[in-house]
DNA sequence: CGGGTCAAGTAGTATA
DNA sequence: TATACTACTTGACCCG
């Protein structure tokens, strides 16, 4: 599981924010959702869907007022009356109990483990944050999560949780984008025959009994994109 | 009901 | 040693 760190110096983390901000923008995964929304839905874009109505309506709540608490409760006694805003008016009351005694819960060792969900006006903003800075400092996570009245812990595992979550994405999309070819595996083969010329014995002949592929490389999700064998930094899994 | 998503849990690692 | 990170995994929840 640690075999594919990538170390980094606060230099990479300060330029990374910017640096994939082209890849991995709100807007972008907004327009994509869009693209992708209507009729024969690809397989595993039922999240783009579902990640439109999700951002759709975050900007029909942001658009009308702050992004505080309180206009997160009233946009869940609007108008709407789908499954969305039930599961947000369940969201609320969950909040309600989770997100202020956010510690407390977790020194309780429940066995039954709760899933806050967050608002959309709170997933409105963290995104947002995202897309200018996907690092927070110590101050900047506080002040965020005092805005959103989230705990700090809360926002700090949604950030990495999102960087991973972006991660995945774009290693998914160069894998579809990259021809199977370019993932062929390069296998130092010896020169056997050079100018009509035989270049080995008989018995330097290497053994038929070749093991399997999967044999030496067990099968990881998304592990597949650090094969050893591909050269260069284009797929080594290069931190956006 | 199966699969996708997401917040949180876990293990290992790097750094101050 | 504490803290935050990555790279998953887990469990709850939602949707077709």
């Amino acid at each position: 599981m640690a075999n594919n760190r990538n170390s980094f110096s606060i230099h990479n983390i300060l330029n990374r924010g910017l640096d994939c901000e082209k890849h991995c923008s709100l807007d972008e995964e907004y327009a994509e959702a869009r693209d992708c929304s209507s009729s024969s839905l690809p397989a595993g874009n039922a999240g783009a869907e579902s990640a439109q109505r999700r951002i759709s309506s975050c900007v029909l709540v942001l658009d009308s007022s702050s992004s505080d608490q309180h206009s997160c409760e009233e946009e869940s006694t609007g108008g709407e009356d789908n499954s969305q805003e039930r599961r947000h008016d369940h969201n609320m009351d969950q909040q309600k109990a989770q997100s202020c005694n956010f510690e407390e819960n977790h020194s309780k060792s429940s066995k039954k483990r709760s899933r806050a969900a967050f608002s959309h006006a709170q997933v409105y903003e963290l995104e947002r944050r995202f897309n200018l800075q996907r690092y927070l400092s110590g101050p900047e996570r506080a002040d965020l999560a005092g805005a959103l009245k989230l705990t700090e812990t809360q926002v700090k595992i949604w950030f990495q949780n999102r960087r991973y979550k972006t991660k995945r994405r774009q290693m998914a999309a160069e894998l579809a984008t990259t021809p199977t070819t370019a993932l062929a595996k390069r296998v130092a083969v010896k020169v056997l025959v050079r100018n009509d010329q035989r270049q080995y014995n008989a018995e330097e002949l290497p053994s038929p009994s070749v093991p399997p592929l999967y044999q030496s490389f067990p099968c990881y999700p998304y592990m597949f994109c650090f094969q050893p064998w591909i050269s260069g930094n284009n797929l080594s899994g290069g931190m956006y």
